[in-house]
DNA sequence: ATCACATGTGCATATATTTGCACACATAAA
DNA sequence: TTTATGTGTGCAAATATATGCACATGTGAT
């Protein structure tokens, strides 16, 4: 503690990121996308209770944080998990961590 | 897609320990305690702006999901950090999503 | 017992976020 | 152009959560 390296995990960790993908309805977006490939917004909303709009803001929400990637086709909007910044995300979060870990399991 | 055999995710992760995790005060509790080994109530609420009570109930969250281990010795309840149960749930999490995003990604 | 202090809790308020409607805008077809 | 359809947005209501006060409880000391 008194020769504290390293700088805390609010500077290393992108809570955003994680605030975004584990909210209730995000997160079964996220779960439902997983069966897919490319779906636009309306594909997507028939599946969910939620208006069409406030699907269509949660993937926007989602695409800020980079959990999607977007593609534009004439009129359509399609969406899909951007697996390899999510799977990226946490296992370098998983890391930040274990190194913070590390060094306070070994203070006791 | 067709033949899936894998669970979905919201079966395999536990989002309310990330919910818990990642919400901004707690975040900052997980922080703050990463410095220190046990703290008394009283001791980690001198250092946040929120009334006692407020962190008391932040505590008592964290504790619930397992994010901290609790001591009390005569009238103290002391907090530290769960460091092994932190880490190996990002881990387990970060393997589960890689295994899922292995499938999403090989559909392409 | 009384006192001092640490923590828990009920409850109302504050704050943040989601939600859905109505409508605006964009795109393509007729 | 008008029409149909997909998506974006303003806004108010609903919902969830955090917050802080006042007070209750528990524990140890005098």
């Amino acid at each position: 503690m008194p020769e504290k390296l390293y700088v805390g995990i609010d500077q290393t960790i992108n809570s955003k990121f994680f605030i975004t993908f584990f909210d209730p309805v995000r997160f079964e977006l996220v779960n439902f996308l997983s069966s897919y490939e490319w779906l636009n917004i309306g594909e997507i909303a028939e599946h969910f209770p939620q208006d069409r709009s406030v699907i269509s803001r949660h993937l926007d929400q989602m695409y800020q944080q980079n959990i999607l990637i977007k593609e534009k086709r004439s009129k359509f909007i399609y969406y899909q998990l951007n697996c390899e910044y999510i799977t990226k995300m946490f296992e370098n979060t998983s890391s930040e961590l274990r190194k913070l870990m590390d060094t306070c399991t070994s203070n006791e």
